[in-house]
DNA sequence: ACCACGATGTATCGGACCGATACATCGCAC
DNA sequence: GTGCGATGTATCGGTCCGATACATCGTGGT
């Protein structure tokens, strides 16, 4: 659940950003879970995190002496900065394993996150999604195999379409589990086609602060 | 847009039927692109539904000579019938081809009624579709090559996988497409896992009338 | 010199859908 | 006889989306 909440509390533990930048940083991060962001819920989740002092507003344009009439007010960009309380919010709900992380969106954003986490919750995590899939998949073939003949040639193909799906995916996570186990990082070796460069094995390191004022 | 509404139309087209059922055929049809739908989707769409004009209540227990004092009102089940308007709104729904059908909701409940529509249709959504998923695929590969080196290994690995589905969508959407084009049902011949049975390469009957009193 | 256009930037509104919850009935197994 | 799972209807709060609106700034074309 809140997935916003939780991808804005972790960006915002990188860099203060305003709404705009977030945006983009949030659909960089999220864009295998999510097309993108629409600001119809990024701002009033922000109200939302401030109201609850997870995050404060710092305006910008460093307080200018000039006295400017204000002309139609002349609005500056807010930039937002997580707090204390936001930090400990965030380590919260990072770390939950229940039910409510293994859905498709609230998975994903876990796991976007997991180098802040540690590694027995990333085990959690993957196992329970793994069960959450294989129970889908089982349906799935179910209903492939009982109720077929009731259902059109297009509807079966969009079930069988789903069923490889799920097991690809159970296989995907298999590996990281593996992976997960003998301490490596989540890197496969080889897979075939997408994105083949990378050798570093390293184990993602936890904190990396990155920054990038505009 | 609306999944809910054109399935329902859809369903109810084929027989009437209460919530409870609705719910379970919804899920069986539409398993592959929603886990299970949920009632606090249901209800409040059936009421909209019927507000419209679309569907019409029928209560069941015919008629009662019998006066039962209505011990708490003893709360038959609700059925529901298409209407006249409601079948030219699912006609109306199951025709349109813009872009707010190339979603991943509303292409799943559209592609699962495809046997309901012309060849020209299918074809124009499977090709906006395959467009989406295209760009989709763009923007992730973007990001895993100019971006790469501000993410960590785990949103690096999400992305890849979300890389590799697009990929794969995609060439679904090609066999799809070719079939179409040249006529046949939408099954592939061979596939290697997902559900072996099926030779009959006949073309979905448009109409099939089953159905299935409870 | 002008202006169209796209990127940047903030914001709201209505609607779709979900998850939790509540409650009532029925049949069957223990 | 009693608990338990399936059947069945329903609401509430909350998350998120898509459309829309509006203002600023820089760039390139005419």
């Amino acid at each position: 659940m809140a997935v916003l909440e939780l991808a804005i509390l972790g960006l915002l533990q990188d860099a203060p950003m305003h709404g705009y930048q977030l945006r983009k940083e949030l659909t960089a991060k999220l864009g295998a879970i999510r097309a993108a962001i629409s600001y119809g819920s990024l701002y009033p989740t922000l109200r939302r995190l401030q109201a609850a002092g997870w995050i404060a507003e710092a305006a910008e344009t460093p307080a200018t002496t000039e006295e400017v009439p204000a002309l139609t007010s002349r609005r500056g960009r807010v930039v937002y900065t997580i707090t204390a309380e936001g930090k400990e919010r965030f380590a919260e709900l990072i770390a939950q394993t229940g039910p409510e992380t293994y859905g498709d969106n609230a998975f994903g954003v876990h796991f976007a996150f997991f180098s802040r986490t540690d590694q027995a919750t990333r085990l959690r995590i993957l196992e329970g999604r793994r069960r959450t899939i294989e129970e889908r998949r089982e349906g799935l073939r179910d209903m492939l195999g009982r109720a077929a003949e009731r259902l059109d040639a297009y509807t079966l193909e969009l079930q069988r379409h789903g069923l490889e799906a799920c097991e690809r995916e159970v296989r995907w996570l298999e590996e990281l589990i593996a992976n997960e186990r003998s301490g490596r990082a989540p890197t496969v070796p080889q897979e075939g086609t997408a994105g083949g460069r990378r050798e570093d094995n390293s184990p993602p390191p936890p904190g990396e602060s990155r920054k990038e004022r505009p």
